[in-house]
DNA sequence: CCTGTTTTATTGATTGATGAATCAATAAAG
DNA sequence: CTTTATTGATTCATCAATCAATAAAACAGG
């Protein structure tokens, strides 16, 4: 009973699939035949769709990738005033879809599978530095000079507190992850920031 | 030519290797017979001293993080000022025994294989613990009622540190990367310390 | 509106490589 | 003659990747 025109839906189910197992196991040793099976189909078909296992993965991670940077844009769409903005930004890396277990994990694990894949490598390099300048473009109106390290100590912070969130589960999580960097970042536009006074 | 007592000798060749050689190849599919070779014995030995390679893995984390103690401790010693141990504990976590390539990378891969292994999670809980009661057992004095965000803040930007350096390698780091954490802690002494004057 | 050819979808079985773990054998101390 | 050290060869399992085969839709011309 071949539909036509199967190609993206397998393709999806697939991406879905690689985070899903990930997730679960924790590794990203997991073996095509579990992922396709996830998927609800054979390896055979996996492989016919992607290739090989490899480019599975990248595809998951360009997925990832690509839903953060929408979702970000989605919610600094309106918003003018820089310090809102940084705020954003730093909201979205903790809103609900990404502090899915699921994708902290894959996350944690493409970050290793990085020093494997030189493309994995450059697509986690293009999003950091995506981040950073976009931070540091609003950083700079507001702790002129310093914008560079606070946005590295911004990244720094949510970067941290995705491991921690990963590893511990979210139970014992004292508090908002965001809370400690939008605290980070309250603490600077005080000590650095042009106009100390509200 | 069997010498006797080859015991501990063998051990921490092993466990040298380990480190090396996922730091080398940045994950932790390395084989037996590769961190065998790199210690100079056949693949078999590394089996009769350990039984599994899992053991190996397990072995070489608690090394790191023994080290990671007693270089703690040793730093610690003879301070008594509250601000200066927490200062301390930064600046040990971003030693340079504790920046070599090879250890950040092994520190990111057992973060990754902790959620496979119970074991090397349960070891991975105390170690984090133990960082953060010791700096909430002192900052409890200089920024009361605050010290837990301000203790999992400066644990955040650690692990957010090592990731990055992981990552990008110490190339591109704009500064070094205790001063992030330190200015952390300076500016959160400044929000909410009890003595906010000098 | 048939009929054969091409394209797309799909899988069970096979191949080939890899690598953890074990074994059998050797040898030097005690 | 038992214990400790040591390894080359072997076993056994796991998987990524490929193949050969099946089937159904689309499409072609008569």
């Amino acid at each position: 009973m071949p539909k036509l025109g199967m190609q993206p839906i397998r393709s999806s189910a697939l991406i879905e699939a690689v985070i899903t197992e990930i997730g679960k196991s924790g590794t990203m040793d997991v073996t095509v035949s579990q992922i396709a099976r996830r998927a609800g189909m054979s390896s055979a078909l996996a492989h016919h769709y992607f290739g090989s296992k490899n480019s599975m993965f990248v595809a998951a991670m360009r997925h990832i990738m690509t839903k953060f940077h929408r979702e970000v844009r989605q919610n600094l769409a309106g918003k003018t005033e820089a310090k809102e903005r940084v705020e954003t930004l730093i909201c979205t890396s903790f809103s609900e879809t990404n502090l899915q277990p699921d994708t902290t994990s894959a996350w944690l694990n493409f970050y290793v599978f990085a020093q494997k894949s030189g493309e994995v490598s450059r697509l986690l390099r293009v999003y950091h530095n995506r981040l950073e300048s976009n931070l540091r473009h609003e950083l700079r109106q507001l702790v002129p000079g310093k914008e560079a390290i606070v946005a590295e100590g911004i990244a720094a912070i949510i970067d941290g507190a995705y491991i921690r969130r990963v590893l511990r589960g979210k139970t014992d999580f004292l508090d908002n992850p965001e809370n400690i960097a939008l605290d980070y970042l309250h603490m600077s536009l005080k000590t650095y920031g042009r106009d100390t006074a509200h």
